[in-house]
DNA sequence: CTAGGGTTAG
C-alpha cells in the first residue's frame, strides 16, 4: 500500500527539507520494516548524506547491526558530496574491516579532494589533498585490496589528478593483467602528465578499445593542445565504427573551438540533433563555447537560450563568448541575468565579465563587479587584477590603473604589467610603457610580445632610435619571436599561412590577388604603415613584407576561393598588428566582404570599413 | 551497491 513512497528514497528526500518530513519518512521506513533491509538502509543513508542531512545520517547509522553495505553507501555519498574529506572520517570510524568497495569509495574521495583543491588554487588544501591521496592508496594496500581492478583504476586516475604521473606509472606497473578500464585510466594519466605520445603508444597497443578508450585518447590530445591530431583520431574512430558518445563529442567540440573550425563544429551539432542525442549541460556548454570561439556569437546565444538546464560553466561560457566578441554591454547584462538566476559566479566568471566591461569601456560597472567578488566569497586571482588594470588603462585612465596597481595586496604578476604596457601603447605613453616593460622583463625576461609592444610604442611616436634599441636588446638576449601564422577554413579544410611564407600550393594566385588588393586599396588612399612591420621581420625580408603578414595571405586566399556572400573567417595566433587591422578594415569596405578574425585575445568583426573592436585591442 | 573519457579564462 505504501510501496510507491518507498520506491526510491533518493529522489524523494531532497524535496523533504523539513525535519518533520524527514522524521516522518524515517518513521515510515521503520514501521514498514524496510529499514531492517540492509539495501534499504543503505539507500536511505546515501540519500540523507547526499541531501545534506549529515547529522541525521550519523544518528541513523550506528543504531542497528553494522553492515558494510550501509557504511559503504554512506562513504560513497560523502565522497561525491561537497566535502569529500568527510568520507575519510567515516572510513576511520568504520566498525568493521573495510572491503574493496570501501576502499574504492575512499580513493574516489581522495580524487574529489584533489580536484577541488586544484580548482580553488589553495596551496595548503593541495598539500592536504596529496597526503589524503597517499593515505588512501596506503589503506588499500594495507587492507589487501590494492589488486581490486576498481581500486586500481581509481588509484591511477587519483595520481593523475595530483599531477603525479610517476606514481600512476608505478601503480600501473604493479598490475599483472590490466583490463580495458585500467589501461584507459593509464592512457588518460599519461596524457594528463603531458606525455601524449606515450599515451598514444599504450592506446595503439590495446587489444580492444571501446568508445571510452577512444574518448580518453582524443581528450588526451586536447590536454596538450594538439587539436588537429584529436580531430584526426576522431575521424579514425568514426571509420572504425565505434559508437560515439556524448563525452567524445564534447572533446571534439573543444578541438573545433580551439582550431576555429566552424564547419566541423556545425557538423557535430548536426550529428547530435540527427541522432536525437539528449542535450546535456556539458554538451550544450561545449556547443556554446565552440560557436563563440568560432565567432558565431549569435548562434552561440541561440544554443544558450534553448538549453533546458544551465550551470555556472554554461553561463560563464556565454558571458565569455560575448566578451571575446566585443559585445561588452550584452556581456554585462548576461552576467547580471546569471546573478538574478541565482547562479554563484566563480573566479572564471569574473574574469569573463571584467574582460567584457573592458571591451565596452564600462569602467565603473567593471569596478562594481570586481568589488562584488568579495560578496560571493571569490578571492581575486592575479588575472582579476590584470583585468582591472586593462579596464582602467584601455579607457585612458592611466593614473587610476597605476594607483590600482599600487594598492594591490600582492606582487603584480606579468599580466598586470602586460595590461599596463598595452594601455601605454593605445594611449601613446612612452614613459609608462618603458616602465611597464621593465617590470615585465624583471619577471619574464624573454617575453617576445612585450618587446614588440614597446617597439610599437616607439614607432608610433616616430622614435626610431628606440625601435632599434629594443631590437638590439632582443638580439643580445636571444629573444625569439614566435612566428605568426593564420588559418582560414574552406569547405571544412583548414589552410595555414605563415609570415612571409610562400608554402601554399596556390601561392601564385595569392600573389596576384595581393597585388589586386593593394591596387584597389591605394585607390582609396591607403598607404602602408611600415613602422611596425619593419620591426616584425628580419632585415632581408623587409621588401614586400607588408603584403606578407600571414593574415593578409589568408585573407587573399579567402577572397579568391570563397563566394561573396560567405564571411571570411581567419584565426591568427598572435595579436593583429595595426597596419593589418587598418588594411583589413579597408578590404571589408572595398571588396564589400564580412571578415571575422580571431586573434590571440579576441575577435574582430570587420564590415563596411569598420571593426567591432572600435580600434582598441 | 563500485571502475576509465568530457564543460567556463589565460
Amino acid at each position: 500500500m505504501m510501496r510507491p513512497l518507498l520506491r526510491d528514497p533518493t529522489t524523494l528526500l531532497p524535496s523533504l527539507a523539513e525535519a518533520s518530513h524527514l522524521r516522518a519518512l524515517h518513521a515510515h521506513l521503520v514501521v514498514s520494516g524496510r529499514l531492517a533491509s540492509p539495501s534499504h538502509l543503505a539507500a536511505f543513508l546515501a540519500s540523507l548524506a547526499s541531501s545534506n542531512h549529515l547529522s541525521y545520517a550519523r544518528l541513523v547509522l550506528p543504531q542497528r547491526p553494522a553492515t558494510l553495505l550501509a557504511h559503504n553507501a554512506f562513504i560513497r555519498a560523502l565522497a561525491r558530496g561537497p566535502r569529500p574529506c568527510l568520507a575519510f572520517a567515516a572510513f576511520r570510524d568504520l566498525p568493521l574491516p573495510p572491503d574493496h568497495y570501501s576502499l574504492n569509495f575512499l580513493v574516489r574521495a581522495a580524487t574529489a579532494l584533489v580536484a577541488s583543491a586544484a580548482e580553488e588554487k589553495h596551496v595548503s588544501a593541495e598539500v592536504n589533498a596529496r597526503l589524503q591521496a597517499v593515505s588512501a592508496h596506503g589503506a588499500a594496500v594495507r587492507w589487501g585490496h590494492a589488486a581490486d581492478p576498481h581500486v586500481q583504476s581509481g588509484v591511477l586516475s587519483m595520481y593523475a589528478a595530483l599531477g603525479d604521473v610517476a606514481s600512476s606509472r608505478a601503480a600501473f606497473a604493479e598490475i599483472a593483467c590490466p583490463d580495458v578500464v585500467c589501461v584507459t585510466a593509464m592512457v588518460a594519466a599519461l596524457a594528463a602528465g603531458g606525455d601524449v605520445d606515450a599515451a598514444r603508444d599504450l592506446f595503439d597497443g590495446m587489444p580492444q578499445r571501446d568508445h571510452v578508450a577512444w574518448s580518453a585518447m582524443i581528450a588526451g590530445y586536447m590536454h596538450v593542445g594538439r587539436s588537429r591530431e584529436a580531430l584526426m583520431l576522431f575521424d579514425e574512430m568514426l571509420s572504425a565504427g565505434t559508437t560515439v558518445g556524448e563525452a567524445t563529442l564534447v572533446s571534439v567540440l573543444t578541438a573545433c573551438a580551439q582550431i576555429g573550425t566552424l564547419d566541423r563544429g556545425k557538423w557535430v551539432h548536426w550529428y547530435v540533433r540527427s541522432r536525437g542525442m539528449q542535450m546535456s549541460i556539458k554538451l550544450g556548454t561545449a556547443l556554446v563555447d565552440m560557436y563563440s570561439k568560432c565567432g558565431a556569437v549569435v548562434t552561440a546565444m541561440e544554443v544558450f537560450e534553448s538549453m533546458a538546464e544551465r550551470n555556472v560553466y554554461t553561463w560563464t561560457s556565454a558571458v565569455s563568448g560575448l566578451a571575446m566578441n566585443g559585445m561588452g554591454t550584452e556581456c554585462l547584462q548576461l552576467f547580471k541575468r546569471m546573478e538574478g538566476a541565482g547562479i554563484q559566479p566563480n573566479g572564471v566568471s569574473f574574469v569573463a565579465v571584467l574582460r567584457g566591461c573592458s571591451m565596452a569601456g564600462l569602467v565603473d560597472e567593471g569596478r562594481a563587479c570586481f568589488d562584488s567578488m568579495d560578496k560571493y566569497g571569490v578571492d581575486p586571482w592575479p588575472e582579476h587584477y590584470g583585468c582591472m588594470v586593462d579596464l582602467y588603462g584601455r579607457a585612458g585612465r592611466l593614473d587610476d590603473a597605476i594607483s590600482f596597481i599600487n594598492d594591490m595586496p600582492m606582487e603584480p604578476h606579468e599580466g598586470v604589467w602586460g595590461a599596463l604596457l598595452n594601455a601605454s601603447r593605445i594611449h601613446n605613453s612612452v614613459d609608462l610603457g618603458k616602465y611597464a616593460l621593465d617590470k615585465l622583463l624583471a619577471i619574464e625576461s624573454e617575453n617576445d610580445a612585450a618587446h614588440v609592444q614597446l617597439s610599437n610604442i616607439y614607432a608610433e611616436s616616430q622614435n626610431w632610435k628606440g625601435v632599434s634599441r629594443v631590437r638590439g636588446m632582443m638580439k643580445a638576449k636571444g629573444v625569439k619571436k614566435v612566428p605568426g601564422w593564420s588559418t582560414i577554413e574552406v569547405d571544412g579544410k583548414v589552410h595555414e599561412f605563415y609570415v612571409g611564407g610562400r608554402l601554399h600550393p596556390r601561392y601564385n594566385e595569392i600573389e596576384l590577388m595581393l597585388a589586386e588588393m593593394d591596387r584597389r586599396l591605394r585607390l582609396q588612399g591607403y598607404t602602408a604603415n611600415t613602422r611596425e612591420v619593419l620591426f616584425d621581420i628580419e632585415e632581408e625580408e623587409k621588401e614586400g613584407a607588408i603584403s606578407l603578414h600571414s593574415e593578409k595571405l589568408a585573407l587573399a586566399f579567402g577572397l579568391i576561393v570563397l563566394p561573396e556572400d560567405v564571411e571570411i573567417r581567419i584565426v591568427k595566433n598572435l595579436r593583429v598588428c595595426m597596419d593589418c587591422h587598418r588594411y583589413i578594415k579597408l578590404v571589408s569596405k572595398v571588396f564589400n566582404r564580412e571578415i571575422v578574425m580571431r586573434d590571440r585575445n579576441r575577435f574582430h568583426h570587420f564590415k563596411g570599413g569598420e571593426c567591432s573592436c572600435r580600434d582598441y585591442w
